[in-house]
DNA sequence: TACAATATGTGTAAAAAATACACACTAACG
DNA sequence: CGTTAGTGTGTATTTTTTACACATATTGTA
C-alpha cells in the first residue's frame, strides 16, 4: 500500500498522522498490497504510477497500493486495488515478493506484498487526470517514493524472467496481433534486439499461435498476418521441465 | 508461523485462546514466518517438521514458524526462527511466497511469509527429541497442519525449479563431495533418473567444480574424486539469460 | 503513376548442445 | 581371489540455436 485511500477522497492529501491512525486502527503491524501494473504502448513497456499522496513524498511517484482489510484474502486485496484503479477484472495478476523491513514505511510498521499485473492498455481508458495516474516508460522510472523503486525493480526482473518461460506476454497485446508486435513486446521487455527470422521460427514452431487468416490494417507498410494465442493447446502440452543450466 | 513459541516453553501445548491473545497483543492482523527447511540424508530429500503444538492439530506435523516481532525485519525473523531451531547461521534462506487467506489460521488473521532453507544435515545435530522435531522424507509428507501442506508444496516446487538454474544444491552437501553424491541429490530433488555420463559431462563442462585431488573414503567400492563448488568462478561468469522456451 | 520507405515472408548452412549408449578399472568385503 | 558396486571415459546421432539475404506487399509522396 503506502498510498492509502480511505474511500472516494482520492484528491485529498493525507498526513503522516492520518496514516498512523489508520495503521493503529488496523492494529500494530499492518499489511498492504502494492501493484506493479505493466502495459505496452507505442512499442514501449509502461508502468502505471500515481502521485504519492503523502506530504513527505509529494514530488514522487509511487505504486498503486492499499492496506488489506481484516477479513480480506491477500489475493482479493490485490484484485480490489487493481480493479478500483483500472476498472479491469480478469487480468493477469501474480504475487511476486513481500517486503518487510521494519523501517520501510515512515508511518509505522507496514509489511507489503508486491503483485505484478499485465494489462492491455488499448482495452480500457483510465480516468488518468482525476487520479493523478500516469503511464511511465519503464526506462524512465527512477526514485519512486518509499521503497517502491526496489519493489518495482524486483517485479520488472521477475517479469523479464517469466515472460521467457511462460506465455504472459499475450496479456499485454490485443487478442489479435502480428508477429512483429509480439517481437516488439519481447524486445521492449527484455531490452534486447532479436533476429526476426529466428524469433518467428521459434514462436511458430511452438505451435501455440493460431493463424487467423486476417491481416493487419492501418499499417503504413505491407500488413502482417494476425495471430491469436491458443491457451488450450498450451495447457495440453506436457512441458519437459528438466534442464540443468546455470 | 502457526506454531507459536513464547520462550522456552516448547513442551507445553497452547490453546487456541493462548494464541488468540498473542495475536491480539500483536494487534489485529499478525504476520508470521514459516520455514521449509530441507536437508539431504541417505540419498533422500528431507524436510524438518515439528509436532503441532495446537490442540486442534495435535496429531499433525507442521512447519517451523513464529510471529514476527513489531520491530523485526521480515528476513531477520526467518533467520531467527531457523537459528533458534537448528542452531545454524549463515545458511541458505530465501523467501518464496506469502499466504494470506483470511481463514487460513484458526486463531485469527495471520498472514504468513514462507521461506525455504537448505542445510547440511551432517554439519549439526538438532536437539530433536526435546523439541519434537523430525526429519521427514519429502515423499511421505502429507496432511500437514493448517495450510502447511500447500506451503510445503509451493516451496518444494520452487526448489525443484531453482536448483536447475542456480547452484543451490551445494548447500545440502558437505563442502567436499563426489559427482555421485551430487547426482544423487539432483535425482532425489527432481525425483528423476539421469544419465550418469551426461550428468558428469554437464557439471564438469560448467567448470565450476574444483577437483580437490582427494578421493572418497569409507565407501564400499572404488572411491570417486572429491570436488568443491567454486562460487567465485560462478559469480564472475556472465550468464546469458535470454532464451524463450515454454 | 512510379518510386521511396518500410515491414512481411521465407530457407539453409554451420555451430552448439543434448542424448543415447558400453567397457575397462578400482577398492572393499567376504 | 572372486563378487559387488560404482568410477572414469568418448563417440555418433539428433536436436536446437544461430547467422544471414532477397523478393514481395502496402502506404505515402513527389
Amino acid at each position: 500500500m503506502d498510498t492509502i485511500f480511505s474511500e472516494k477522497a482520492a484528491g485529498r492529501l493525507k498526513t503522516l498522522r492520518n496514516i498512523q491512525t489508520e495503521i493503529q486502527q488496523s492494529e500494530g503491524i499492518a499489511i498492504s498490497v502494492d501493484c506493479v501494473i505493466f502495459g505496452f504502448d507505442e512499442n514501449k513497456l509502461k508502468v502505471l504510477l500515481i502521485r504519492s499522496d503523502l506530504k513527505k513524498y509529494i514530488q514522487k511517484w509511487s505504486l498503486l497500493g492499499d492496506l488489506i482489510k481484516i477479513n480480506e484474502d491477500l489475493d482479493d486485496a490485490a484484485y480490489r486495488i487493481l480493479n478500483e484503479r483500472t476498472g479491469l477484472a480478469n487480468v493477469y495478476l501474480e504475487q511476486v515478493h513481500t517486503f518487510g523491513h521494519a523501517k520501510r514505511h515512515p508511518a509505522g510498521r507496514v509489511v507489503t506484498v508486491a503483485y505484478c499485473s499485465l494489462i492491455n492498455i488499448q482495452h480500457h481508458q483510465l480516468n488518468i487526470l482525476e487520479n493523478e495516474l500516469h503511464w511511465h516508460d519503464v526506462k524512465s522510472v527512477t526514485d519512486l517514493a518509499f521503497d517502491h523503486q526496489e519493489i518495482f525493480d524486483t517485479c520488472y526482473k521477475r517479469l523479464q524472467k517469466r515472460i521467457q518461460e511462460h506465455p504472459l506476454g499475450f496479456n499485454l497485446l490485443p487478442k489479435k496481433f502480428s508477429l512483429r508486435e509480439l517481437q516488439n513486446l519481447y524486445e521492449a521487455i527484455l531490452d534486447a534486439k532479436m533476429d526476426r527470422r529466428n524469433f518467428r521460427k521459434k514462436f511458430l514452431s511452438m505451435d501455440f499461435l493460431t493463424d487467423l487468416g486476417e491481416l493487419e490494417t492501418d499499417v503504413p507498410h505491407r500488413p502482417g498476418k494476425l495471430y491469436q494465442f491458443n491457451y488450450k493447446k498450451y495447457e495440453k502440452k506436457d512441458k519437459k521441465w528438466i534442464g540443468i543450466d546455470f
